[in-house]
DNA sequence: CTGCGGCCTGACGTCGCGTCAGGGTCAAGA
DNA sequence: TCTTGACCCTGACGCGACGTCAGGCCGCAG
C-alpha cells in the first residue's frame, strides 16, 4: 500500500506518514525500486495503535518508547488502550455535567463558585487551594456579580425563558401543597414539561440527563436554597418527580 | 487574583497566561502599580470558556475570534460546548467499543479488516476507499495472517485463554442442545459466567459493556459465523442470554 | 515523448507553550 | 533598616508535531 492510500484510511496526511517515517515511529516496512514507500498490514496495525496513543495525548517519542518494549504483547496495549479511553470517557462525562449545572444554574439566578467551576480541570490538587482563593473575594460576591452581568442573554430573552420557569415552579408548589404525590402522574407530567422546557431553552436534554439534574438538586445546597425559598420540601419534591418521569420515559 | 492563583485554580502554568496575554486571548483586566497581572472574576469566566474549547481542540486564535464575537451571548457558548462535548463523548464511546471488538475478535481468532480498526479515526469519508482499498490484498488474507503474527500473546497465555473460552460455549451449545432457554436461569450464569472470564483475561467489562457485546455476535457477521460453526442458533442464543444477564445484574 | 499526477527529499514556517536569563517587588524576620 | 526568599516581570531561545513550499524523479496515458 502505498502512501497516499494509508493515509486516507487512516485520516492523516502524507506528511504525517513521512514524519512518523523520519523519526523512526513507523518506517514502512519496504520501499519499490523507486523508493515509494510501501505499507504492509503490520505496519497499519502499528498505525492503528500510534493513532490512538496520540489522540490519548501521549508524545510521539513516548508512543514509540511503548510500541518498541518487546516486554508488553499487543493485549496489555489493547487493554492499555481500553483504560485510558474509559478514563478519557469519564473525564469528559464530568465536563459534560459542569457545563449543564452552569446552565441550569445560569437559569435559576445561581452562581457558581470559582474552585466548582475549574474542578473539572487539571487534576485537581486537593484543599490547599480552595481555603485560599475563597477568601479573596468575601463569599464571591463579586463573582456573583459578575457573573451575573457575564452571563445575561438579551434581556427579553431571559425574562421569557425565566417566566417560563417559574410558572413551573409554581405548579410543582401547588401539586406539593395539596397532596399530589411527588410520583404520580400530575407530578411526572409536570417535570416532563419542565425537561421540555430546558430543551426548548438550553440543551437537548434527555430523560438521563434530566434524572442527573434531579439529583442535583437534593445534592446540591445553592440549588436545594433555591427550591426550598418557593417552598418547604420542594427540592426533594421536584427532584423525585424528575427521576420518576426520567425512569417513565426510559421504559 | 495573582497569576499564580488562577494557574493553579485553572491547572495550567503562569507560563501559559503569560501567554494568552500576549497572544491577547485572555488580557488581565488589571495590573498593579508593580506591574502586576490582575485578574477579576470576569477574567476566570473568560479563562475557563478558553479552555473549554481549548480541550475540544480549537486553536487558540479561533478560540479568541469566538470569545470576541459580540453576536454570541454567553449562553450560545454554553449551548456549543455542550454539543461539542456530547460529540467527543460519542467519539470517545465509539473507539471504546472498537477497541473492545477488536479484544473479542483477538480471544475467537477473527481479524477485523483494516476499514473497520480504522473507522473510527479521520471524520469518515464514505465510501470512496472502501473497494479500492479492499482490493488491494486478495481478501486480507496477507492482513489476517499478519493480525495473527502481530496479536499474539504468549502462547501458553492464548491456550489456556482459549480453553477457558471453549469450555463456556460448549457448555452455551449443550444448554441448547438439551432446549434450556436462553433467558433462564442457566444460560444467565454461563453468560455471567463468560463476563467475568473476560474481566479476568482481557479489561474490566461490566454488564453494560457485556450487553454491547451481546448484540455484536449477532450484528456482527464475522462473530456470528464464529459461534453458528460451533452450533446452529448459537450465535442469538448467547446474544439473548448475555443481554438477559446484564439486565439481571443492572436491576 | 510528453504531459500530468504522485512520489521523493530537504528546508523553512507555525503553534503552543517550556525553559532559562536578567532584573524588579514585597512581606517577614534579623 | 537591611536582607532574604518567594513571587512577579519581560525578552529570547527551544521544541514537538507537523504544514507548506521548492526542486526533482517515477510511471503510465495519450
Amino acid at each position: 500500500m502505498f502512501v497516499r492510500e494509508v493515509a486516507a484510511l487512516a485520516g492523516v496526511t502524507v506528511r504525517t506518514l513521512h514524519h512518523y517515517d523520519r523519526i523512526g515511529l513507523l518506517q514502512p516496512s519496504g520501499r519499490t525500486a523507486a523508493g515509494y514507500r510501501q505499507y504492509s498490514p503490520a505496519d497499519l496495525t502499528r498505525l492503528h495503535s500510534v493513532l490512538l496513543y496520540r489522540e490519548l495525548g501521549f508524545p510521539l517519542e513516548e508512543v514509540a518508547t511503548l510500541l518498541d518494549d518487546p516486554s508488553a504483547d499487543p493485549v496489555e496495549h489493547l487493554r492499555r488502550q481500553h483504560r485510558l479511553l474509559r478514563d478519557r470517557l469519564e473525564r469528559t462525562s464530568a465536563m459534560v455535567a459542569a457545563v449543564e449545572k452552569e446552565m441550569e444554574a445560569h437559569a435559576m439566578g445561581i452562581s457558581l463558585t470559582p474552585e466548582e467551576r475549574f474542578e473539572v480541570f487539571g487534576d485537581w490538587l486537593p484543599e490547599e487551594y480552595a481555603a485560599e482563593a475563597e477568601e479573596k473575594w468575601g463569599e464571591t460576591e463579586a463573582w456573583a456579580h459578575s457573573q451575573q452581568r457575564t452571563l445575561a442573554m438579551t434581556k427579553d430573552d431571559w425574562l421569557r425563558v425565566k417566566a417560563e420557569s417559574d410558572d413551573v415552579d409554581a405548579r410543582f408548589a401547588e401539586a406539593l401543597r395539596s397532596g399530589v404525590a411527588a410520583d404520580s402522574e400530575q407530578a411526572m407530567d409536570l417535570a416532563e414539561e419542565h425537561r421540555q422546557q430546558i430543551s426548548r431553552n438550553f440543551y437537548d436534554c434527555g430523560p438521563e440527563m434530566h434524572a442527573g439534574l434531579g439529583r442535583m438538586y437534593v445534592e446540591d445546597e445553592r440549588f436545594t436554597a433555591y427550591y426550598e425559598r418557593i417552598a418547604p420540601g420542594l427540592a426533594q419534591y421536584v427532584s423525585t418527580a424528575v427521576q420518576a418521569n426520567a425512569t417513565r420515559q426510559g421504559s
